[in-house]
DNA sequence: ACAAAATGCTTTAGACCTATTCTATTCAGG
DNA sequence: CCTGAATAGAATAGGTCTAAAGCATTTTGT
Protein backbone atom coordinates (compact mmCIF):
# COMPACT_ATOMS: atom_id res chain seq x y z
CA UNK A 1 0.00 0.00 0.00
CA UNK A 2 2.40 2.86 -1.55
CA UNK A 3 4.99 2.81 1.14
CA UNK A 4 4.63 6.29 2.42
CA UNK A 5 8.12 6.04 3.24
CA UNK A 6 8.71 9.91 3.83
CA UNK A 7 6.07 11.84 1.99
CA UNK A 8 7.75 14.81 1.63
CA UNK A 9 10.34 15.99 4.23
CA UNK A 10 8.57 15.67 7.51
CA UNK A 11 7.64 18.30 9.81
CA UNK A 12 9.70 19.51 12.69
CA UNK A 13 13.60 20.70 13.36
CA UNK A 14 13.65 22.82 10.44
CA UNK A 15 16.41 24.85 9.17
CA UNK A 16 15.61 27.75 11.00
CA UNK A 17 15.49 26.11 14.20
CA UNK A 18 19.19 25.71 14.83
CA UNK A 19 19.32 29.52 14.59
CA UNK A 20 21.76 30.56 17.50
CA UNK A 21 20.39 33.68 19.23
CA UNK A 22 23.81 35.42 18.26
CA UNK A 23 22.91 35.22 15.10
CA UNK A 24 22.28 38.58 13.11
CA UNK A 25 18.84 39.24 13.08
CA UNK A 26 19.05 39.69 9.62
CA UNK A 27 20.28 36.38 8.82
CA UNK A 28 17.26 34.93 11.33
CA UNK A 29 15.00 37.08 9.29
CA UNK A 30 16.39 35.62 5.71
CA UNK A 31 15.95 31.90 6.70
CA UNK A 32 12.81 32.76 8.57
CA UNK A 33 11.61 34.19 4.69
CA UNK A 34 13.04 31.18 3.27
CA UNK A 35 11.36 28.53 5.11
CA UNK A 36 7.91 30.18 4.82
CA UNK A 37 8.78 30.49 0.99
CA UNK A 38 9.06 26.89 1.17
CA UNK A 39 5.91 25.87 2.77
CA UNK A 40 4.07 27.47 0.62
CA UNK A 41 5.29 26.40 -2.41
CA UNK A 42 5.78 22.99 -1.88
CA UNK A 43 2.19 22.63 -0.76
CA UNK A 44 1.29 24.39 -4.10
CA UNK A 45 3.67 21.85 -5.81
CA UNK A 46 2.44 19.16 -4.47
CA UNK A 47 -1.47 20.15 -4.85
CA UNK A 48 -0.25 20.90 -8.59
CA UNK A 49 0.71 17.29 -9.38
CA UNK A 50 -1.92 15.24 -7.39
CA UNK A 51 -4.77 17.48 -8.62
CA UNK A 52 -3.78 18.53 -12.39
CA UNK A 53 -0.50 16.09 -12.74
CA UNK A 54 1.35 19.41 -13.73
CA UNK A 55 4.04 21.67 -11.94
CA UNK A 56 4.46 24.79 -10.62
CA UNK A 57 6.93 26.37 -13.52
CA UNK A 58 4.15 24.88 -16.33
CA UNK A 59 1.46 26.38 -14.30
CA UNK A 60 3.58 29.41 -13.86
CA UNK A 61 4.27 29.88 -17.66
CA UNK A 62 0.62 29.78 -18.51
CA UNK A 63 -0.54 31.84 -15.65
CA UNK A 64 1.68 34.99 -17.59
CA UNK A 65 0.11 33.78 -20.68
CA UNK A 66 -3.50 34.31 -19.39
CA UNK A 67 -2.38 37.64 -18.44
CA UNK A 68 -1.18 38.27 -21.70
CA UNK A 69 -3.60 37.20 -24.40
CA UNK A 70 -1.89 38.87 -26.88
CA UNK A 71 1.38 36.33 -26.30
CA UNK A 72 4.54 37.34 -24.78
CA UNK A 73 7.92 36.41 -26.49
CA UNK A 74 10.41 34.10 -25.39
CA UNK A 75 12.60 36.33 -23.55
CA UNK A 76 9.58 38.17 -21.93
CA UNK A 77 8.79 35.13 -19.94
CA UNK A 78 12.46 34.66 -19.38
CA UNK A 79 12.24 38.17 -17.56
CA UNK A 80 8.63 37.75 -16.06
CA UNK A 81 9.36 34.14 -14.75
CA UNK A 82 12.53 35.27 -13.74
CA UNK A 83 14.46 32.06 -14.99
CA UNK A 84 16.85 31.72 -17.96
CA UNK A 85 15.88 31.50 -20.86
CA UNK A 86 16.64 28.00 -21.74
CA UNK A 87 14.50 26.89 -19.10
CA UNK A 88 11.55 28.86 -20.67
CA UNK A 89 12.81 26.65 -23.82
CA UNK A 90 12.13 23.58 -22.28
CA UNK A 91 8.84 24.44 -20.55
CA UNK A 92 7.46 25.49 -23.82
CA UNK A 93 8.23 22.16 -25.68
CA UNK A 94 6.53 20.31 -23.43
CA UNK A 95 3.53 22.63 -23.09
CA UNK A 96 3.36 22.87 -26.86
CA UNK A 97 3.82 18.87 -27.56
CA UNK A 98 0.85 18.87 -24.68
CA UNK A 99 -1.34 21.40 -26.99
CA UNK A 100 -1.50 24.00 -24.12
CA UNK A 101 -0.03 26.61 -25.75
CA UNK A 102 1.63 27.52 -29.19
CA UNK A 103 4.85 29.13 -30.96
CA UNK A 104 3.56 31.76 -33.33
CA UNK A 105 6.38 33.13 -35.80
CA UNK A 106 6.61 36.55 -36.28
CA UNK A 107 6.95 38.01 -39.41
CA UNK A 108 8.23 41.74 -38.50
CA UNK A 109 11.13 39.87 -36.49
CA UNK A 110 12.04 36.41 -38.18
CA UNK A 111 14.34 35.93 -34.83
CA UNK A 112 10.91 36.21 -32.28
CA UNK A 113 8.14 33.67 -31.75
CA UNK A 114 5.33 34.61 -29.98
CA UNK A 115 3.84 32.34 -27.45
CA UNK A 116 0.12 32.34 -26.82
CA UNK A 117 -2.35 29.81 -24.65
CA UNK A 118 -4.68 27.36 -27.46
CA UNK A 119 -7.89 27.50 -26.10
CA UNK A 120 -7.68 24.49 -24.95
CA UNK A 121 -4.70 25.48 -22.49
CA UNK A 122 -6.73 28.43 -21.97
CA UNK A 123 -9.18 26.24 -20.68
CA UNK A 124 -6.81 23.70 -18.83
CA UNK A 125 -5.19 27.04 -17.04
CA UNK A 126 -8.83 28.25 -15.51
CA UNK A 127 -10.15 25.05 -14.04
CA UNK A 128 -6.36 25.01 -12.38
CA UNK A 129 -6.63 28.81 -11.43
CA UNK A 130 -8.99 28.84 -8.96
CA UNK A 131 -7.86 26.06 -7.08
CA UNK A 132 -4.53 27.27 -6.85
CA UNK A 133 -6.15 31.20 -5.72
CA UNK A 134 -8.03 28.84 -3.01
CA UNK A 135 -4.89 27.16 -2.27
CA UNK A 136 -2.97 30.27 -1.38
CA UNK A 137 -5.35 31.59 0.33
CA UNK A 138 -5.97 29.02 2.98
CA UNK A 139 -2.63 29.03 3.57
CA UNK A 140 -2.60 32.87 4.01
CA UNK A 141 -5.28 32.77 6.17
CA UNK A 142 -3.48 32.70 9.59
CA UNK A 143 -3.21 36.74 8.67
CA UNK A 144 -5.70 39.04 8.92
CA UNK A 145 -6.48 41.05 6.11
CA UNK A 146 -4.65 43.93 8.25
CA UNK A 147 -1.48 41.89 8.70
CA UNK A 148 -1.56 41.18 5.16
CA UNK A 149 -1.22 44.55 3.98
CA UNK A 150 1.59 45.75 6.56
CA UNK A 151 4.01 41.93 4.98
CA UNK A 152 3.01 43.74 1.58
CA UNK A 153 4.10 46.47 2.70
CA UNK A 154 7.22 45.64 4.52
CA UNK A 155 8.26 42.76 1.55
CA UNK A 156 7.53 45.54 -0.93
CA UNK A 157 10.86 47.37 1.01
CA UNK A 158 12.62 44.14 1.10
CA UNK A 159 12.31 44.12 -3.01
CA UNK A 160 12.65 47.41 -3.71
CA UNK A 161 16.27 47.46 -1.86
CA UNK A 162 17.17 44.15 -2.50
CA UNK A 163 16.22 44.65 -6.84
CA UNK A 164 17.57 48.01 -6.93
CA UNK A 165 21.30 48.23 -5.95
CA UNK A 166 22.48 48.47 -9.73
CA UNK A 167 21.58 52.80 -9.60
CA UNK A 168 25.05 53.05 -10.37
CA UNK A 169 24.55 54.21 -13.81
CA UNK A 170 22.30 57.39 -14.57
CA UNK A 171 19.43 56.36 -12.42
CA UNK A 172 16.88 58.52 -14.08
CA UNK A 173 14.15 58.49 -11.73
CA UNK A 174 14.32 54.37 -10.88
CA UNK A 175 11.08 52.61 -11.86
CA UNK A 176 9.78 50.85 -9.31
CA UNK A 177 6.58 48.11 -9.97
CA UNK A 178 3.65 48.06 -7.30
CA UNK B 1 35.27 38.51 -23.82
CA UNK B 2 32.53 35.98 -22.30
CA UNK B 3 29.60 36.45 -24.34
CA UNK B 4 27.57 37.86 -21.35
CA UNK B 5 24.72 36.71 -23.03
CA UNK B 6 22.08 37.19 -20.38
CA UNK B 7 23.93 37.05 -17.20
CA UNK B 8 20.71 35.92 -14.95
CA UNK B 9 17.24 37.26 -15.68
CA UNK B 10 17.15 40.52 -16.49
CA UNK B 11 15.63 43.51 -14.41
CA UNK B 12 12.11 44.83 -15.38
CA UNK B 13 8.81 43.11 -15.08
CA UNK B 14 8.78 40.32 -13.35
CA UNK B 15 5.75 37.88 -11.99
CA UNK B 16 4.59 40.02 -9.69
CA UNK B 17 4.44 42.80 -12.15
CA UNK B 18 1.22 41.11 -13.72
CA UNK B 19 -0.72 40.90 -10.74
CA UNK B 20 -3.80 42.03 -11.70
CA UNK B 21 -5.94 44.74 -9.70
CA UNK B 22 -8.61 41.96 -8.97
CA UNK B 23 -6.54 39.15 -7.73
CA UNK B 24 -7.09 38.44 -4.33
CA UNK B 25 -4.99 39.86 -1.57
CA UNK B 26 -3.41 36.51 -0.48
CA UNK B 27 -2.41 35.88 -4.26
CA UNK B 28 -0.39 39.19 -4.45
CA UNK B 29 0.88 38.47 -1.11
CA UNK B 30 2.46 34.98 -1.63
CA UNK B 31 3.92 36.42 -5.70
CA UNK B 32 5.65 38.96 -4.16
CA UNK B 33 6.78 36.71 -1.57
CA UNK B 34 7.87 34.66 -4.09
CA UNK B 35 9.89 36.97 -5.75
CA UNK B 36 11.42 38.81 -2.77
CA UNK B 37 12.47 35.16 -1.72
CA UNK B 38 14.10 34.46 -5.26
CA UNK B 39 15.86 37.90 -5.67
CA UNK B 40 17.90 37.27 -2.04
CA UNK B 41 18.15 33.24 -3.00
CA UNK B 42 19.54 34.32 -6.22
CA UNK B 43 22.25 36.99 -5.13
CA UNK B 44 23.32 34.60 -2.38
CA UNK B 45 23.68 31.60 -5.05
CA UNK B 46 25.88 34.34 -7.42
CA UNK B 47 28.12 35.01 -4.68
CA UNK B 48 28.05 31.48 -3.44
CA UNK B 49 29.62 30.63 -7.20
CA UNK B 50 31.53 33.36 -7.81
CA UNK B 51 33.48 33.87 -4.59
CA UNK B 52 34.10 30.23 -3.53
CA UNK B 53 32.66 28.11 -6.35
CA UNK B 54 30.25 26.64 -4.33
CA UNK B 55 26.27 26.55 -4.03
CA UNK B 56 23.80 27.35 -1.58
CA UNK B 57 22.78 22.95 -1.44
CA UNK B 58 26.65 22.71 0.00
CA UNK B 59 26.78 25.78 1.85
CA UNK B 60 23.29 25.07 3.68
CA UNK B 61 24.44 21.45 4.62
CA UNK B 62 28.04 22.74 5.95
CA UNK B 63 25.78 25.13 8.11
CA UNK B 64 23.83 22.40 9.95
CA UNK B 65 26.91 20.71 10.71
CA UNK B 66 28.72 23.82 12.06
CA UNK B 67 25.90 24.25 14.28
CA UNK B 68 26.24 20.73 15.29
CA UNK B 69 29.40 19.47 16.11
CA UNK B 70 28.44 15.97 17.36
CA UNK B 71 27.71 15.42 13.53
CA UNK B 72 24.18 14.49 12.20
CA UNK B 73 22.54 11.59 10.74
CA UNK B 74 21.54 11.77 6.92
CA UNK B 75 17.68 12.39 7.89
CA UNK B 76 18.16 14.50 10.89
CA UNK B 77 20.29 16.70 8.15
CA UNK B 78 16.97 15.96 5.50
CA UNK B 79 14.50 17.16 7.53
CA UNK B 80 16.46 20.58 8.65
CA UNK B 81 17.29 21.28 5.13
CA UNK B 82 13.60 20.84 3.81
CA UNK B 83 14.71 18.59 1.23
CA UNK B 84 14.37 15.08 0.16
CA UNK B 85 16.57 12.26 1.70
CA UNK B 86 18.21 11.27 -1.60
CA UNK B 87 19.14 14.73 -1.99
CA UNK B 88 21.40 14.29 1.05
CA UNK B 89 22.93 11.61 -0.39
CA UNK B 90 23.63 12.83 -3.64
CA UNK B 91 25.54 16.49 -1.75
CA UNK B 92 27.13 14.45 1.08
CA UNK B 93 28.67 12.35 -1.78
CA UNK B 94 30.54 15.68 -3.25
CA UNK B 95 31.65 17.09 0.06
CA UNK B 96 33.13 13.82 1.08
CA UNK B 97 34.99 13.56 -2.08
CA UNK B 98 35.95 17.26 -1.56
CA UNK B 99 37.11 16.12 2.13
CA UNK B 100 35.05 18.67 3.56
CA UNK B 101 32.84 16.70 5.50
CA UNK B 102 32.89 12.87 6.70
CA UNK B 103 30.91 9.27 7.39
CA UNK B 104 31.55 8.40 10.20
CA UNK B 105 29.74 4.54 11.24
CA UNK B 106 27.41 4.36 14.27
CA UNK B 107 28.55 1.43 16.10
CA UNK B 108 25.00 1.37 17.87
CA UNK B 109 22.75 1.33 14.72
CA UNK B 110 24.67 0.05 11.58
CA UNK B 111 22.33 1.31 9.33
CA UNK B 112 22.87 4.77 10.17
CA UNK B 113 26.18 7.75 9.77
CA UNK B 114 27.05 10.70 11.45
CA UNK B 115 27.88 13.16 8.85
CA UNK B 116 30.41 15.62 10.59
CA UNK B 117 32.85 18.44 9.01
CA UNK B 118 36.52 17.54 8.69
CA UNK B 119 39.12 19.73 10.13
CA UNK B 120 39.31 21.32 6.63
CA UNK B 121 35.68 21.47 6.22
CA UNK B 122 35.03 23.67 9.60
CA UNK B 123 37.97 26.16 8.09
CA UNK B 124 35.98 26.15 5.04
CA UNK B 125 32.74 27.73 6.05
CA UNK B 126 34.03 29.69 8.64
CA UNK B 127 35.52 31.59 5.86
CA UNK B 128 32.39 31.40 3.76
CA UNK B 129 29.84 32.34 6.83
CA UNK B 130 31.12 35.63 7.41
CA UNK B 131 30.73 36.68 4.10
CA UNK B 132 27.44 35.26 3.79
CA UNK B 133 26.48 37.14 6.67
CA UNK B 134 27.70 40.29 5.40
CA UNK B 135 25.52 39.79 1.98
CA UNK B 136 22.39 39.07 3.73
CA UNK B 137 22.65 41.85 6.16
CA UNK B 138 23.20 44.48 2.76
CA UNK B 139 20.07 42.75 1.09
CA UNK B 140 17.96 43.20 4.24
CA UNK B 141 19.64 46.63 4.84
CA UNK B 142 16.61 48.70 3.43
CA UNK B 143 14.56 48.10 6.50
CA UNK B 144 14.82 49.51 9.70
CA UNK B 145 15.66 47.55 12.67
CA UNK B 146 12.08 47.82 13.88
CA UNK B 147 10.58 46.55 10.65
CA UNK B 148 12.47 43.60 10.75
CA UNK B 149 10.97 42.90 13.91
CA UNK B 150 7.48 43.13 12.47
CA UNK B 151 8.39 41.33 9.77
CA UNK B 152 10.21 38.09 11.29
CA UNK B 153 6.93 38.57 13.41
CA UNK B 154 4.48 38.46 10.82
CA UNK B 155 6.60 35.53 8.89
CA UNK B 156 6.27 33.83 12.46
CA UNK B 157 2.46 33.49 11.90
CA UNK B 158 2.46 33.08 8.25
CA UNK B 159 4.72 30.11 8.73
CA UNK B 160 3.11 28.66 11.91
CA UNK B 161 -0.32 28.64 10.27
CA UNK B 162 0.98 27.52 6.98
CA UNK B 163 3.24 24.55 9.12
CA UNK B 164 1.16 23.55 11.32
CA UNK B 165 -2.60 22.56 9.90
CA UNK B 166 -1.78 18.66 10.59
CA UNK B 167 -3.48 19.40 13.86
CA UNK B 168 -5.63 16.80 13.61
CA UNK B 169 -4.01 14.06 16.03
CA UNK B 170 -3.54 14.37 19.68
CA UNK B 171 -2.46 18.11 19.30
CA UNK B 172 -0.82 18.26 22.99
CA UNK B 173 0.25 21.44 22.72
CA UNK B 174 1.81 21.90 19.41
CA UNK B 175 5.19 22.78 20.26
CA UNK B 176 6.01 26.22 17.71
CA UNK B 177 9.86 26.66 17.49
CA UNK B 178 10.55 29.76 18.21
C1' DA C 1 26.60 48.46 -48.52
C1' DC C 2 28.90 45.68 -45.15
C1' DA C 3 31.41 44.02 -41.34
C1' DA C 4 30.80 44.04 -36.27
C1' DA C 5 27.87 43.94 -32.44
C1' DA C 6 23.62 42.89 -30.48
C1' DT C 7 19.46 40.18 -30.10
C1' DG C 8 16.14 36.02 -29.93
C1' DC C 9 16.13 31.58 -29.28
C1' DT C 10 18.00 26.83 -28.84
C1' DT C 11 21.29 23.43 -27.34
C1' DT C 12 24.37 21.27 -24.10
C1' DA C 13 26.57 19.82 -19.79
C1' DG C 14 25.96 19.59 -15.17
C1' DA C 15 23.90 20.41 -10.54
C1' DC C 16 19.70 19.91 -7.98
C1' DC C 17 15.53 17.96 -6.28
C1' DT C 18 11.63 14.83 -5.97
C1' DA C 19 9.05 10.59 -5.80
C1' DT C 20 9.75 5.94 -5.89
C1' DT C 21 12.06 1.75 -5.19
C1' DC C 22 15.68 -1.17 -3.22
C1' DT C 23 18.91 -3.08 0.35
C1' DA C 24 20.44 -3.73 4.90
C1' DT C 25 19.48 -3.49 9.56
C1' DT C 26 16.74 -3.15 13.71
C1' DC C 27 12.62 -3.92 16.30
C1' DA C 28 8.19 -6.18 18.00
C1' DG C 29 5.30 -10.14 18.78
C1' DG C 30 4.22 -14.70 19.09
C1' DC D 1 14.00 -17.78 17.73
C1' DC D 2 11.66 -15.93 13.48
C1' DT D 3 8.64 -13.55 10.65
C1' DG D 4 6.85 -9.06 9.42
C1' DA D 5 6.92 -4.10 9.99
C1' DA D 6 9.59 -0.08 10.43
C1' DT D 7 13.78 2.53 9.66
C1' DA D 8 18.38 4.33 7.55
C1' DG D 9 20.48 5.08 3.70
C1' DA D 10 21.35 4.60 -1.32
C1' DA D 11 20.00 4.06 -6.26
C1' DT D 12 17.07 5.45 -10.14
C1' DA D 13 14.27 8.09 -13.41
C1' DG D 14 12.57 12.37 -14.66
C1' DG D 15 11.53 17.40 -14.31
C1' DT D 16 13.93 21.85 -13.32
C1' DC D 17 17.36 25.27 -13.53
C1' DT D 18 21.74 27.50 -14.79
C1' DA D 19 25.85 29.07 -17.37
C1' DA D 20 27.91 28.80 -21.50
C1' DA D 21 28.11 28.22 -26.28
C1' DG D 22 25.94 28.06 -30.94
C1' DC D 23 22.81 29.75 -34.88
C1' DA D 24 20.12 32.75 -37.15
C1' DT D 25 18.63 37.27 -37.82
C1' DT D 26 18.44 42.23 -37.04
C1' DT D 27 20.79 46.59 -36.05
C1' DT D 28 24.55 49.75 -36.04
C1' DG D 29 28.62 52.32 -37.33
C1' DT D 30 31.17 53.72 -40.96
Amino acid sequence: MLREHAPNPPRGADRETAARPDDHRALRLWLRMLTCTQLIERHVRNQLRTRFATTLPRFDLMSQLQRHPEGLKMNELSRRMMVSGGNVTGITDQLVKEGLVERVPQPSDRRAVRIKLTRAGAKAFAEMAGEHEAWVIGLLSGLTRREHQDLLGLLAKVKQHAAGPDESKGAKGAKIDY
